[in-house]
DNA sequence: AAGCGGATGATATAATATAGCCCATAACCA
DNA sequence: TGGTTATGGGCTATATTATATCATCCGCTT
């Protein structure tokens, strides 16, 4: 199987951390989780997940589509979606739905309900746990007399080095 | 101008209460807050927010095209999109991102940023004010140093009826 | 070898959304 | 009066996102 880091090369990389080492460590947690479940993380899905590891931005199917095809020339749109949909199965991926699009998920195999802050500026996606959110939404949901199956907590905004950029 | 409401006959209208009131009172506000603010609320705008009002389910833009094009035999995705889209921009209409659908907005006007309980059964989507979760986010924000724009808390799950009948 | 299930290949098409150009109307102003 | 602009909307085309369906392959079990 080949393998697609190429270290990142001399992109900008906005956030200051190790991102290879983040990359790296997403994968390995992706691969002992599958193995413990039994479940194939299958040389194209990890591709997939490998692809949209490479930022922490979302990142569209079809963009995944166009940069996988040099590592799986047959791939199709069905390609993507059966990863994704394996991957968002196995909490690996998010989907964000206000931009159809998918970005790694950072809290993978644990159960937590996420906030998404959704950076305008540099696209970047921040995944917070937001545990008095939660707490908050539970007791509207009480209060609703409703039965929640799953929660999406999207914001769009800019995120601190954004919105530091733009005061200065 | 055609009028469309032909009071929902014999649907099984599943919320108890007034729904001929309930669009009544949509419509009024809605011609009032576009008078006040200076911008059309066209026949076409006019017929889409009808559309949208007669149930509380989320409903898909080709949707609204299919229904409305007895009236407005000429419409095109487009002719939908743009009334959407003044629909959203006045407040009047939500979008829903996790279904690409649109529901009439019940707190017209005011600013809250909404909570959107969707049921997956019945497909009605309730609209609260949630102080608490958003003072939640807003905190979370805080911390995080993100500077919100837009909030989208939807979730999905049973309603208390829906629920109700389950367990029934 | 036969049969099974999961993953993928291959083709087609559905569903959602926007771009770009033109024209009609109304409001405003020189 | 005539020019100019802004807004709404018709129309054609196309972009983008996502799924359905059937065939094939591969590893495993019997």
């Amino acid at each position: 199987m080949k393998t697609l880091v190429e270290p990142t090369l001399n992109l900008p990389e906005p956030n200051a951390h190790n991102h290879q080492q983040c990359v790296h460590d997403a994968l390995k947690t992706a691969e002992h989780l599958c193995s413990e479940r039994g479940v194939q993380l299958t040389s194209i899905r990890h591709q997939v997940l490998e692809l949209i590891w490479e930022s922490h931005k979302a990142v569209k199917a079809y963009e995944l589509l166009d940069r996988i095809k040099p590592l799986q020339n047959a791939a199709k749109p069905a390609t993507i979606y059966r990863a994704l949909d394996f991957l968002i199965a196995q909490g690996l991926v998010h989907r964000v739905e206000s931009l159809n699009a998918f970005v790694g998920c950072r809290c993978s195999g644990h159960q937590h309900e996420q906030l998404l802050l959704i950076c305008k500026q540099c696209e970047e996606v921040e995944e917070r746990t937001a545990g008095k959110v939660m707490q908050a939404l539970a007791e509207e949901f009480r209060q609703a007399g409703f039965t929640a199956h799953s929660k999406a907590v999207e914001v769009h905004g800019l995120c601190r080095r954004c919105a530091g950029l733009g005061e200065a």
